[in-house]
DNA sequence: CGGACGCTAAAGGTCTGACGTATCGCGCCA
DNA sequence: TGGCGCGATACGTCAGACCTTTAGCGTCCG
């Protein structure tokens, strides 16, 4: 995807902007080869790797070198590192709450920018959650409409009256509901990212109640399984959120 | 959540099993005030930092020291370096492709666990892709429609008759025809991963003309605006593709 | 006999100082 | 006037030393 095609003027070439790297250092060499094992399982998870010494000595670097490509693959998540006698670098377990995680932070940074808005969000999540709410109805077993039900009554907190924590675990609980971790991973991210974005002063307790009395109503849809009325609650439920973020403003 | 309540007996505590961090590394703490930073704008994309020297004793630490923390900060494309005068380190722009990439890696590792199967890929796809061809009929200006038609041209390549490429474009198009960058960043990192799971070999060439006809069809809909149209023959196509995925195996 | 204390080895964490090397601006020279 | 090479700057790499954390194990005392 070419920013601008070659300028058919013959003045000044078209600049590229962008510095390239003419060459790969070391320690990027080290952590890309590293990282191409882990994901092709030659190191499955738990794998302990040489110490940095040997580590190095492997890659013909130095300790030095080696412990700064161990910098990059430990802040992706792929090793982690612990200290003492019976320490050393391991090759980690995929986690899916680092993945939402590193997502929502990097969405935190993209909804900054023109590039992304708050109002793309709401409406990528008002695609999303009913459809995860017609899922749930249909699959959630017992043990889960439980979960369900419980996450819709969130205990309101006398030091968080708004009971916003409890309000974004319904729909995080939801979302793992319908069984498809890839829902979750798509869909929690995007309420993290809400969550810490709405003004939460100029919402008066009677909106919340409401709020509350949406979930109650969606998780019981859920646990009855009417896949129809619940997909269409939590479609009303969203528009009417999406009311309250545009009327307190997400645009700081 | 937690794992294990803590148990009743009195005999030997609950064991935290999760080594935890007593201390954090000062690499970690010094990348975690310059990432604070950045979130924050303190720190604006484009800005220069001090040279590591002047970095590491900002924060009274040595140059190694704060080499580590940007190794950290650059793996996670907040900041970028480059070499020479005019060189240094900068803190970066926000950059969705890079956001796409990194969430298909960690998809690409999560997929390789029973905790995320390719089938929960398929039908996370079955749920984004359908609504966005809707609003990508609803929205789609004239330059995009003819991005869309162009995609689903699909030029097949003499070395690569399945077309596979292409293909993918195709839905990479339309998701960003929505207008709403949101519905790239989940779809993308989807299709990367199924586009690299997919056996091709089994796939007759017929079979692709047929993907080909999907496409043309969709882009038509789409060009002429009938959202319900392009949101049902997108759902066909989804379905047909599950088959062909469902068949060809992806449980390698 | 048993539990608490403390030693010790292994491995990561940090520091120091040095040298290599990619870049780019500037000035010299043809 | 224009191409070329010098040099300054900042990252890249290396070597070696020492500190700190951690867990295992042995010892000492109750």
């Amino acid at each position: 995807m070419p920013p601008q095609p070659p300028a058919a003027t013959p003045g000044t070439a078209p600049v590229a902007h962008l510095r390239v790297q003419r060459v790969r250092p070391a320690y990027r060499q080290v952590a890309d080869e590293l990282r191409t094992q882990i994901l092709a399982g030659t190191l499955p998870a738990g794998t302990r790797l040489p110490n940095e010494g040997e580590l190095g000595r492997a890659f013909g670097v130095s300790r030095s070198t080696a412990r700064e490509a161990l910098r990059v693959l430990s802040s992706q998540h792929l090793v982690e590192t612990h200290r003492g006698v019976q320490g050393g670098t391991f090759v980690s377990e995929p986690d899916p709450a680092r993945v939402v995680e590193d997502v929502g932070s990097a969405l935190g940074v993209l909804v900054m920018t023109p590039q992304l808005h708050v109002s793309d969000l709401l409406e990528a999540r008002l695609l999303l959650e009913p459809a995860a709410a017609r899922l749930a109805a249909q699959r959630a077993d017992a043990e889960t409409v439980e979960a369900v039900r419980n996450a819709a009554a969130a205990h309101r907190d006398a030091r968080d009256p708004s009971g916003f924590v409890g309000h974004l675990d319904f729909h995080t609980t939801l979302l793992m509901a319908t069984g498809n971790l890839m829902l979750t991973l798509m869909g929690q991210p995007v309420n993290d990212v809400l969550r810490t974005r709405l003004r939460r002063e100029g919402v008066e307790a009677h909106e919340w109640d409401k709020v509350d009395a949406c979930h109650r109503e969606i998780a019981e849809h859920v646990a009855e399984g009417r896949a129809d009325d619940a997909e269409a609650a939590m479609r009303d439920h969203l528009v009417e959120l999406r009311g309250l973020y545009e009327r307190e403003g997400f645009w700081t």
